[in-house]
DNA sequence: AATTCGGGGTG
DNA sequence: CACCCAGAATT
């Protein structure tokens, strides 16, 4: 990026362009509260909004305040989670409703340091809702960002695979030092890299500032990281066999014996491995069986 | 810095 | 069928 890269003018353009196209999604609503934000941005946490919207509704219907969540079964959280894909987040977001109520008297803390220290809370969510919630300044970099940025002032197809200190001082020269414009700077960066300056197939011609961008100006070139890249594989992996079994106790009404954990996967020992794996996280118990030849049975934490 | 952790929609 | 999605925690 040219030193005199002009930060602010990209800033202002894309937050202007934000005031004409940002979507309408619930958890921007005007009685949206700090912990419906926060439960949004767990859910968003590599899961599409398309797929979050619905389930945000359901979940902040039954359970509206940290308070409810924290007080709720596991098995119940487990199951509302659905398939909003890896359900170890379902179980710190309880965690971390229970430790709002505990440590900060069921209201979510405002302060950096107190939301990162919840479960489930990291960099890029402790900062989306200092942002979002209480309308603070902070720097969120989320993949929507690193690309919008890497574009326009690194001039890069797309960010590296792993963040580093530059990019995080880069995104810092965009966020303006007034908590209302920084936090409007947040939603509009990551709209924009959400709807326009897309991975797959990004649209210029919309984007208010393609003619500041470095990565057009340079004739859009092919990601250069893109032999570094490998998308995790599925069929076969551990992950896709912790999702059946996973599946099949939300499914199931009562304890879930052995057999029928057996029929999910046929190689055994891929199979123990993940039930091991997932009673280890907590997100499966194993009830023994009454005698020590009964096999043991299985059901989701109360 | 590299791995692991779901699941589904799309070009 | 590879790729991507408002990442976090662990090693």
């Amino acid at each position: 990026m040219s030193p005199t890269f002009d930060a602010a003018g990209v800033r202002d353009d894309v937050v202007a362009w934000f005031d004409e196209h940002a979507r309408d999604l619930p958890w921007r609503a005007p009685d949206r509260t700090p912990w419906g934000v926060l439960v949004s941005e767990v859910m968003l946490q590599q899961t599409p909004v398309v797929r979050v919207e619905p389930a945000w509704r359901a979940w902040m219907t039954r359970w509206p305040t940290p308070a409810d969540l924290a007080a709720a079964s596991t098995a119940d959280v487990l199951r509302a989670w659905d398939r909003l894909g890896y359900p170890r987040r379902a179980l710190r977001l309880q965690e971390c409703a229970r430790a709002v109520v505990e440590r900060h008297g069921g209201e979510v803390p405002d302060d950096e340091a107190a939301l990162l220290a919840l479960p489930g809370i990291g960099s890029y969510t402790a900062a989306a809702v200092r942002a979002f919630a209480f309308g603070r300044r902070s720097v969120v970099l989320d993949t929507n960002v690193r690309r919008v940025i890497a574009r326009v002032a690194a001039g890069t197809a797309l960010p590296a695979p792993s963040q580093t200190v530059g990019e995080v001082a880069l995104a810092g020269t965009f966020v303006p030092d007034d908590d209302a414009t920084a936090a409007r700077w947040a939603a509009a960066s990551m709209e924009l890299g959400a709807l326009v300056c897309a991975a797959r197939s990004p649209r210029c011609d919309a984007c208010p500032v393609a003619d500041r961008c470095a990565w057009r100006a340079a004739g859009r070139p092919g990601d250069e990281h893109a032999a570094r890249r490998r998308t995790q594989a599925w069929a076969g992996t551990d992950r896709q066999v912790r999702g059946r079994v996973m599946a099949l106790l939300r499914e199931a009404i009562g304890p879930v014996p052995q057999d029928a954990i057996d029929a999910v996967w046929p190689d055994a020992v891929q199979r123990e491995r993940c039930v091991d794996a997932l009673v280890a996280d907590g997100l499966v118990v194993r009830v023994p069986g009454r005698d020590d030849d009964a096999p043991p049975t299985y059901r989701l934490p109360a």
